[in-house]
DNA sequence: TCGTTAATGCAAATTATTTGCAATAAGGGG
DNA sequence: CCCCTTATTGCAAATAATTTGCATTAACGA
């Protein structure tokens, strides 16, 4: 293993599932990235450990890792989804337009004028999606 | 014509494209829309004019109105796109999850405080997406 | 009215993701 | 440690959304 997969696989387990070698691999491609990889590019990172693993299978694995929260799944600009290991505190994107680079950000202040705006409307909110789209400034 | 589209079409023919009957259904279909629809949807309304109406068609036009600016495509929860003509200010989105309704809203707030954001991080906004989901409030 | 050329309709192609099914392998019980 | 049951996998075929090739039709300026 690249680096230690703390949880993803454990949590796997625990929601009654096998652990299984793809499992482990998906779960260990994941963990060590530091990107947010499409699902084709995640399943070439996988192959690198067993290249006979399928496309489905890194599907069907990303799917159930969604379900149990351990990953989140964000399509930026209606693209194929991106893949991110989810924990530490929430966060938005901010997409260089001009790479495709995707960076992290977060707003205390944007996070509480959503929860106060759906409120207004006479809603609760169960969830949001934030995406800022720019490119570098000259300087 | 259902109702008068102001502007649709004339732009349309500005930017050097022909006039034809099924472009004029198709803005006529969008400026008497007062939700966001899809593409099936805005393919079923334009058939009730004339029922030999293409979905490529559809989509062509719709790709042809958003490129000249004409109309917005969003895509909410990764869903096929929905439709809206671009007029008026600028606005964001609350999808009420229960019924899958869509609520506009606006945030000078958070518009002015996206900007600062990304200009902290280096880079000119260009555009940004920004969704709320939520279930109405029990009250 | 004509001729040129953009636009349309329809079917086939793409892209992204899901699913059916037979073969394989995890892992709890013995 | 070996079996047996059953979840999981691989692969091909199926979907869903959107795009494209091509022959036919229709805009519209001359
Ligand atoms: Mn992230
Ligand atoms: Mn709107
Ligand atoms: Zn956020
Ligand atoms: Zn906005």
């Amino acid at each position: 293993m690249t680096q230690k997969s703390p949880g993803l696989v454990e949590l796997c387990k625990a929601k009654g599932r096998r652990i299984t070698g793809q499992r482990k691999i998906i779960a260990d491609v994941i963990s060590s990235a530091h990107d947010h990889p499409d699902v084709p590019e995640i399943h070439r990172r996988a192959m690198r450990k067993d290249e006979k693993i399928s496309l489905s299978t890194v599907y069907r694995t990303l799917k159930i890792f969604a379900e149990i929260g351990l990953i989140e799944q964000h399509s930026f600009e209606g693209g194929p989804f991106r893949v991110e290991r989810a924990e530490g505190p929430h966060h938005d994107h901010l997409i260089d337009t001009t790479n495709g680079r995707v960076i992290e950000f977060r707003s205390e202040e944007i996070e509480r004028l959503q929860t106060e705006i759906a409120e207004k409307l006479g809603y609760e909110l169960t969830g949001h999606r934030l995406e800022l789209y720019g490119r570098p400034k000259a300087k």
